[in-house]
DNA sequence: CGCTGACTTGAACAAAATCAAGGCTCGTGG
DNA sequence: CCACGAGCCTTGATTTTGTTCAAGTCAGCG
């Protein structure tokens, strides 16, 4: 898997993570005619697109954070997928040929277009970006499985150290550090995206920093004890097993956040 | 969207659902040589494959029923879809070029067969073969995640009603009754997937036939109300909702169960 | 006939939701 | 600069839901 993908001349220089993106303009809000401008910057609160929205392109996070979400019939939300730097964003449009989510940023952000026309030109010409998108979609369901099974067989605890343990895991990638977070996200979004109580979140916090797991102060999250984490995540029944466990040290973590990054 | 995805000559006349398939042959038990026998009969407890063997086809449900589950590190079990006659089978392999499911029978069960590399051919020639399978790969995400929301906003009472009547859906689709269901999977299959206990399963099933709702004798359900049924899915806080929402009768109806058929 | 696996039912229990109240921050306007 | 308000977050008490444990029942089968 080289950085390749989706490139055609001219190529999107400025992204941050060296991504290719194709496509001069559309009708989306990108600026016309310049080759390099394929990215946009977006604000806290705006929406990349909304469910139901016409299916025209895919995008690349270049930097920032969304979330996406599905809506029920009484309008109920619920996040299915956080979004950071290198995700591919939009394949939830291939269903209907409009988009099942809503994708609404958490902070400024901006993202790389690619145009639907792209994308069936290099499917069409390129075996390999065919098995990229395809691996990348089939990843996203597999992770979105794994949720679901660690709802199942999770307690709350597990669920929210699964949760930092990823976070921490995917801006690791990102060149950030694996031991200190800043959550882009309220406490609502983590309880929606996890299922629980707000309130639960907040007690599940407090409890962890008490044991020494973590320290917490607002969005600050300071992960003190990985391997704990880890193991905690890890043995579903007995605590005992923790020292058991500790030596699978990190061969098996949920992935319980959103999407694949293209590269990898 | 037609039947004629996947086509290409000669054609698996044999197939049920008149899927058309191609291959005359592969490593997997198809039978050679034989452009028409190109599926293949497994019995209850078989496995289609399992969770890391090496991804070179995908297939269609052409009779039976199968569960695709993955497995955690602990050797515990969670069935992420069900399998019936016109489901496309596979996708999961796209990722790591290995599949992550298990797929095992429920009952004698035959499956058409389609070689990765007629897959391939096809993704590269056709632009609708590669929208029916992004397609169908997206509506499998979907669902996933509808699955997801339902665990954070259902009832364990409204998730069964809920998977009742999709599978009602599901079979009526294949041209069975809409209100006669034979389960094919155990209760133990159904508290797996819905995540929840056994014991609570049996319960809800008793309480539902004590309202009328359903009749149950053993994998016999008869669904005697499914407007009832209906509306219980969709008004999630109060029971008095259940006229307002009666108008809405299928509008909203979660896709309980697994991958969408090829057509439609 | 007696075993086995699938299913049911009841009673006690636990996990997390809900209800209720208050605190902390930050932005806004006087 | 300070007061005020809104949204976000925390904490405690209570309640609900569904699990777990335990004890059967039922049907099919060697």
């Amino acid at each position: 898997m080289t950085q390749t993908q989706f490139k055609q001349s001219p190529t999107c220089e400025h992204c941050a993570l060296s991504r290719n993106c194709t496509e001069k303009t559309e009708s989306n809000g990108f600026t016309a005619n310049n080759p390099v401008l394929t990215h946009k910057i977006y604000h806290k609160g705006d929406n990349l697109y909304g469910a139901g929205d016409a299916f025209n392109a895919l995008y690349i996070m270049r930097s920032g954070s969304a979330k996406a979400c599905i809506t029920s019939v009484d309008a109920q939300e619920q996040i299915v997928e956080f979004c950071f730097p290198g995700d591919l964003i939009g394949i939830d449009g291939f269903a209907q040929r409009q988009h099942a989510h809503t994708v609404t940023f958490l902070e400024t952000s901006s993202v790389c277009y690619i145009s639907l026309t792209s994308v069936n030109a290099l499917l069409a010409q390129s075996e390999m970006g065919r098995q990229q998108l395809l691996g990348n979609m089939s990843n996203s369901l597999i992770h979105q499985q794994q949720q679901t099974m660690s709802f199942h067989c999770m307690t709350s605890t597990q669920r929210l150290a699964a949760f930092l343990l990823d976070l921490s895991t995917r801006l690791t990638h990102r060149g950030l550090s694996s031991h200190q977070l800043t959550l882009s996200m309220t406490r609502i979004d983590i309880a929606n995206y996890l299922g629980m109580a707000i309130e639960t979140i907040s007690r599940l916090l407090t409890n962890m920093q008490q044991q020494g797991l973590i320290h917490v102060q607002r969005r600050q999250v300071t992960l003190l004890d990985i391997n704990q984490l880890r193991s905690l995540c890890n043995n579903l029944a007995d605590a005992d097993n923790a020292l058991i466990f500790a030596q699978n040290n990190g061969a098996f973590q949920l992935s319980s956040l959103g999407a694949q990054p293209l590269l990898q």
